[in-house]
RNA sequence: GGGGCCGUGGGGUAGCCUGGUCUAUCCUUCCGGCUUUGGGGGCCGGAGACCCCGGUUCAAAUCCGGGCGGCCCCA
């Protein structure tokens, strides 16, 4: 099946989203959903707390005027602001934006909270939703007009090496973080083309569907001096001279969540990791005439000892046990426990993990240590999975041939002089997104020759067709 | 940016070309009841739709225009 269409079943079918809002590119979360995306956001909340970023929320609305501030910043996103013009009937004397990153919202109150080196560096992040008028295929977690789960943080520094730290550090927590998720990934420092406008540069994360096409999931901005100028964010410094702050920022999307659903995924529905399933362990018991209350008693005491090591849900509906078996693979709970007339007879529970598909019996009282363990070990096993696959994508070429046959099929690695030019080229020649040099560092010179131009390779370079 | 296709109950569809018994088809879903329960069970009953605005016409799901929404292809 398309990947595509596996997508959009899979998100209705498994109650994450409902794409019938009446408003191109925006979406409702159910409540299924809603439970992944809050688990995927506390593993990274709670990485950045551990790092010293303090929790903070801005308003949704920018002033025109302070938007427009950094010039190279709001060319990058003036195509796509939402415009707030109309307080009632009323036409407002500024324009007010919805936010399409925050960086002209929270700068200015930089400028204010930092007077002195003794309050640097400064951490902050918030979790919010962004606006982009997207004007083409808009997708439910992909593309969206309004981004809702937009986890960003700013920081700034006295020095420019303090920054430059910031920045690998930001590199370190968002790889565990998709680590952690079994997202697999590179990271590149973009090309100077397609950097964050107003940033020195910038370094992304990309995963790749399972269709072949590149998904930036994170990015990492070094913002060196540039917006500390525009917006004043000056300090003095312990000799009581003002410097302008060294600034980063960083910010990862509802992409987190695509990915884990587009990557984990199978045939049979939604495979979700353990530690962001709603529901880690379904109960189904198989009733029997006869039986009913002797099963149903056993499934509720299995459900109170499993319930101190696991999130567990016991299906007691009027249900068959076929129809909740698929119900429940669709919804990707990791671990089903089956109790019928013969693990009552027997006292054992029959285990069944949602990532091989594969059941086994085990006796009643080792359940408890049982459950944990193959959560624990079905958290690897995707992982490992998903790299593999990911691995498949990573492909290596010398010719502008050989990058054309792969950058459908992943992403492409080759030579490149370092020229802007020959990056344009690449991209128009292969019909590809030029993704950027390897980070954190390249392991020397892979390739001979810069595949357009044939002089020698300064660089690996990775190409890749994109979301 | 350019081009194409499409919009009928919650989901998927028939009907549209050739306007009229359309009181809108079938599957699924949902609700109630009985019976079932080791991989999507059966029977009975019930609920639920022509995207919006305008036009043509005696008459519009059907034809025309616009809007909104969705999908695909190319740059």
């Amino acid at each position: 099946m398309e990947f595509s269409e596996w997508y959009a079943e899979v998100l209705r079918d498994a109650e994450v989203m409902d794409v019938r809002y009446p408003v191109k590119g925006l979406y409702v979360w159910l409540p299924y959903g809603f439970e992944i995306r809050q688990r995927v956001i506390e593993k990274l909340r709670k990485r950045l707390r551990e790092t010293g970023h303090k929790e903070v929320l801005f308003p949704t609305l920018i002033p025109e005027t302070q938007l427009e501030k950094e010039a190279e910043h709001i060319a990058g996103f003036e195509d796509e602001v939402f415009w707030v013009t109309h307080g009632g009937l009323k036409e407002m004397d500024e324009k007010l934006a919805l936010r399409p990153t925050s960086e002209t919202a929270i700068y200015p109150m930089f400028a204010l909270w930092i007077r002195s080196h003794a309050d640097l560096p400064l951490k902050v992040f918030q979790i919010v939703n962004t606006f982009r008028y997207e004007t083409k295929h808009t997708r439910p977690l992909i593309r969206m007009r309004e981004i809702t789960t937009f986890k960003e943080a700013h920081t700034a520094h006295a020095t420019r090496e303090e920054a430059e730290e910031q920045v690998r550090e930001a590199f370190e927590i968002y790889s565990s973080f998709f680590e952690d998720l079994g997202i697999p990934y590179v990271a590149s420092v973009r090309p100077e083309w397609d950097k964050f406008p107003g940033a020195e540069y910038t370094v992304a994360f990309d995963t790749v569907m399972p269709d072949g096409r590149a998904l930036q999931i994170g990015t990492i901005h070094m913002l060196g001096q540039n917006f500390s100028k525009t917006f004043d964010v000056t300090f003095e410094t312990e000799e009581g001279d003002q410097e302008y702050a060294h600034m980063t920022c960083y910010g990862v999307s509802d992409r987190v969540v695509a990915s884990v659903i587009a990557i984990h995924g199978d045939e049979h529905g939604l495979v979700l990791p353990p530690d962001v399933a709603p529901y880690q362990v379904v109960i189904v018991p198989i009733l029997k005439k006869g039986m009913r209350e002797e099963i149903l008693q056993r499934a509720r005491e299995v459900k109170e000892e499993l319930s101190e090591v696991a999130r567990v849900k016991l299906d007691d509906r009027d249900m068959s046990p076929g129809r909740k078996f698929h119900y429940w693979e669709l919804k990707g709970v990791p671990l089903r426990v089956e109790i019928g007339a013969r693990e009552v007879e027997e006292d054992t529970a029959v285990v069944f993990r949602r990532d091989e598909m594969e059941r086994e019996t085990y006796s009643a009282s080792e359940l408890p240590d049982v459950v944990p363990e193959l959560l624990d070990e079905m958290k690897k096993n995707l992982r490992e999975r998903a790299w593999e696959r990911f691995e498949k994508f990573m492909h290596r070429a010398e010719s502008l041939e050989e990058v054309r046959e792969f950058v459908g099929d992943g992403i492409v690695e080759t030579g490149w002089c370092g020229s802007e030019e020959c990056g344009r080229k690449l991209e128009e020649e292969v019909e590809g997104d030029v993704l950027g040099t390897p980070y954190p560092e390249e392991k020397g010179p892979e390739f001979d020759r810069c595949p357009v131009c044939g002089e020698p390779a300064e660089h690996t370079i990775r190409v890749a067709k994109t979301y």
